[in-house]
RNA sequence: GUCCCCAUCGUCUAGCCUGGUCCAGGACACCGGCCUUUCACGCCGGCAACAGGGGUUCAAAUCCCCUUGGGGACGCCA
């Protein structure tokens, strides 16, 4: 266990996004790489806006990307610890104690019902064009941050802020501080949008006569598409929609861990446990990074193709129990073992466990749609309907049990009529599924079962 | 408007710190081809970038400056 503590704190004031997502990824990571402790600390100071829901979403979202932490409130096993409470709205009276240390030192003071924190140096009036409005200035050196990711910044903090609102309520600036104090917290890492504050925080602990801890500032995930970086509206920022979509938690922490950060070398797909052992502050990049979700998607592809079979399976069910189409609902009340067998049919062929009601519905019902445009592609050339009619009489003969039976009986037939196997496989996927794209012909019929293959074959033939 | 951060293929990025090994490598996407029993996967190939200008140097994607562009912050929100 090292002394490094890091902590994550979301406010539940709104969806669990992306790039929330990816600043407690990077926590995580860097306690984990680190041996320290990944804290979580709810800041749910804005009673306005606080929502218990989303505060739930947060514990859940978290939970599901694998990002278990260390201390705060408890969930599923992640928390405790013995610096808490964690969330910030029982911790007034912490705040009480330490706005009282920066009144008694002379740095913070009352004005308009609220308390100020003051800057130290010379002040002076000026006009303030852009607020249009008069503000006091203060003259002072700048503050100087050595940001683990940026290196030196410097930046003028030249006016006193508030701390507590007149409604008694403290503010972020303050609250932040604070609670990185009480905490321990050794390494900040947030997203880059808060390098402007860092100055005013800088100066809070220099208040407070303590040293700050070590900042690292992250870049920010922009939107796919126009301009800004992405906030909880954009289309695929919520956690939560990945969840909905069946997508592989594993594998959307991967492809977080690339915007922003890589190994060093070519690699991409990468178990967690190479991440954790590779990720440090310094490999970070500084420039912000589009999203982009082909490349999630293909990621998540590639995690799906090889999980094991009763993983894939169950991450099936549970994805079609939430789906609302009749294909899903199907697919659910079909027999397990039948289920099981479909669904490991397609896995190999799908790019996400979301396509699986258009991509598989017609193996749980006998009301499935035969798309006319394939229709009359397949019935286009040769006899399609003769080679069904050869394809129906072998059927009774026919060894259901293995692929690769199914395989060698329509090859034989194949061969004693002088076709290719591609003449009886076109119109046979017809008849089955009513398309002509799915998983393997022989793979099907042995799924289907004769039963099923040959009165699908004689609905065909008899339209 | 002020301040701060950033700048390599359409996108994510390697290379930059410690200049020569880079007519810039990988991945996604896209376009061909192969494989094949459809569609995918896979494999092979292609397209495609050092933002612009100035400097330093024998030599710059790499160091410095300017411009431009992108992003962020300027709340008694967090």
């Amino acid at each position: 266990m090292s002394n490094v503590r890091v902590r994550f704190a979301p406010s539940p004031t709104g969806f669990f996004h992306i790039g929330s997502a990816r600043t407690a990824l990077f926590n995580w990571l860097y306690a984990r790489h680190t041996g320290g402790t990944f804290i979580l600390r709810i800041e749910d100071t804005d009673k306005e806006r606080n929502s218990e829901a989303f505060l739930n979403l947060i514990y859940e979202s978290l939970t599901w990307l694998g990002l278990n932490w260390d201390e705060g409130p408890r969930f599923a096993g992640s928390g405790g610890g013995d610096r808490g409470p964690y969330r910030q709205s029982e911790r007034g009276d912490v705040y009480r104690e330490y706005v009282q240390r920066l009144r008694d030192s002379g740095r913070a003071y009352e004005k308009d019902g609220a308390v100020w924190f003051r800057l130290e140096g010379e002040r002076y009036e000026v006009f303030d064009e852009h607020r249009k409005k008069t503000v006091t200035k203060v003259k002072g050196p700048p503050v100087v941050i050595d940001d683990r990711i940026r290196g030196r910044v410097e930046r003028v903090e030249d006016e006193d802020f508030v701390i507590v609102r007149s409604d008694g309520n403290p503010v972020f600036h303050l609250v932040n501080v604070v609670d990185d104090i009480a905490m321990d917290v050794t390494h900040i890492i947030r997203g880059e949008d808060h390098l402007s504050n860092t100055s005013k925080h800088v100066r809070l602990y220099e208040g407070f006569g303590v040293t700050p801890p070590a900042f690292a500032h992250i870049p920010l995930i922009l939107k796919q598409n126009g301009p800004g970086k992405m906030s909880k509206r954009d289309q695929g920022a919520l956690i939560e929609e990945y969840q909905r979509r069946g997508y592989l938690p594993e594998a959307l922490v991967n492809f977080l861990c690339l915007l922003g950060w890589n190994p060093g070398d070519d690699r991409e797909k990468m178990p967690i446990a190479e991440i954790i052992r590779l990720f440090d502050l310094p490999g970070v990049n500084q420039s912000n990074a589009r999203f982009d979700d082909r490349k999630l998607a293909h990621m998540n592809m590639a995690y799906l193709l090889e999980q094991p079979a009763d993983r894939f399976v169950a991450l099936a069910r549970e994805h079609l129990t939430r789906r609302e189409e009749p294909a899903a609902r199907a697919a659910v009340a079909a027999d397990a073992a039948y289920f099981r067998e479909v669904v490991l049919l397609c896995q190999p062929k799908l790019k996400g466990v979301e396509e699986l009601p258009a991509y598989a519905g017609y193996f749980f019902t006998e009301d499935f749609v035969v798309d006319p445009k394939v229709r009359e592609k397949v019935f286009a050339k040769g006899d399609p309907a003769a080679r069904l009619r050869e394809l129906r009489a072998e059927l009774a003969a026919m060894d259901f049990s293995r692929d690769t039976a199914i395989e060698e009986s329509i090859k034989a037939l194949s061969a004693r009529g002088g076709f290719g196997f591609g003449d009886y496989q076109g119109v046979a996927r017809l008849a089955l599924s009513g398309t002509n794209v799915g998983p393997s012909i022989t793979g099907m019929m042995r799924v289907l079962g004769r039963e099923r293959v040959v009165a699908r074959f004689d609905r065909l033939l008899a339209a």
